[in-house]
DNA sequence: TAGATTGTTAATCGATTAACAATC
DNA sequence: TAGATTGTTAATCGATTAACAATC
């Protein structure tokens, strides 16, 4: 790893390329050219050449790039070939939402437990929500690749704080707050009122 | 309006430069300096200033900026001081929580009726789920700002194409798909599964 | 072989940072 | 007034686009 620094750019659109290849796999399509990727997800052939090219030529001249190929290529680079054990902690509508959520799983991303400070002893689809209380006994005798912060916004940190002191390394936190975490820890942060603000701008922009 | 083209990446800033006003009147902070606001946001004072700049110059000479009217001027900037009515399209986990989210409505964002293939006459928040078959009619006699799509993906394109249609001009989507809108449509994208790609990529990167 | 399309270098464009005169 | 800090221009840096030789 690491031969040449990635930028943020190019990785937000690895997602894209992704889900894209997902699609023309689906639908039979065998070879791809830079031009019709940048056509469907409308970014110029150049770019995409120079993404790609980023990890190594895995296009063939005069040809393309095959999909399954490239697809799978991108699954491995995006770390998708690997399962990842996930709690949710915040059993709140969007802490149920997520465990509701089925898309993860087929990406390799599994739902493990979910934690809350009450707990009404029902299962959400197939998991049980455990009382916070037992989080630290949970986090110290399982694996947990990536802790999701779904609580209010007031405990968020104080999770936080909680889940690294476990030694939990990545974290997905849906808390409308910027967490402060040792730079060794990995957040993302899914922010829904920063991308209402900026609907609310594009929307008064125009004209 | 459109004195000048202001970049994505300094409207992706915005709502940072807010949150973090509206933190420092809660802490009855009434001035505050370019290069304090770039050590809370981690970015540089010059980018501060320049971001601010491009609106117009707030800030006093050799004070610095109040943080109360710099404050106003940034909600007023992002359309916060407007009223807008919402309707969430789709009532499963994360229509669910978004009606539960109350979040939104300190900054003028009122979630106005619910739609959904099936109803249970249940009211969430306050809000009674109508059948999908009366979106049409709603939107026709009421005013909608802004359709939330929290649909399954196989139906959030005919959805959109129905309120769009109908003369919803913005659109704020939770299904994991690249809608397809005219032009003069606003549409701005949660999504959860790039930014789960995202983390997995950075948790692959490291070392 | 001729046509197509990549990989990659060079050119352009835009965003960030630095510098400093203006001024409170 | 002296010190501080903005607004803004200029310099730098990085990302996107264009161009084209390599080659399938």
């Amino acid at each position: 790893m690491k031969e040449k620094k990635i930028s943020q750019a190019v990785i937000k659109r690895l997602p894209k390329y992704y889900s894209c290849l997902r699609h023309l796999e689906e639908d039979n399509v065998a070879k791809i050219s830079s031009s019709e990727i940048g056509k469907i997800l409308d970014i110029t052939p150049s770019q995409v050449r120079q993404d790609l090219c980023n990890f190594g030529g895995f296009g063939q001249q005069g040809y393309g790039y095959d999909v399954s190929k490239l697809k799978e290529t991108i699954a491995t680079i995006l770390g998708l070939d690997k399962q990842y054990s996930l709690i949710i902690i915040g059993a709140g509508n969007i802490g149920r939402a997520l465990l509701g959520y089925t898309g993860f799983k087929k990406h390799g991303f599994e739902v493990k437990a979910a934690f809350d400070v009450k707990t009404d002893n029902l299962k959400y689809d197939g998991i049980e929500v455990r009382h916070m209380d037992e989080l630290a006994e949970y986090i110290r005798t399982h694996q947990v690749d990536i802790a999701v912060i779904a609580t209010q916004k007031t405990v968020a940190q104080d999770v936080a704080d909680e889940v690294i002191a476990c030694g939990v390394k990545s974290i997905w936190n849906f808390a409308p707050i910027d967490l402060n975490v040792p730079k060794s820890v990995i957040v993302e942060n899914i922010s829904m009122t920063e991308s209402l603000l900026v609907l609310s701008y594009r929307m008064n922009e125009l004209e």
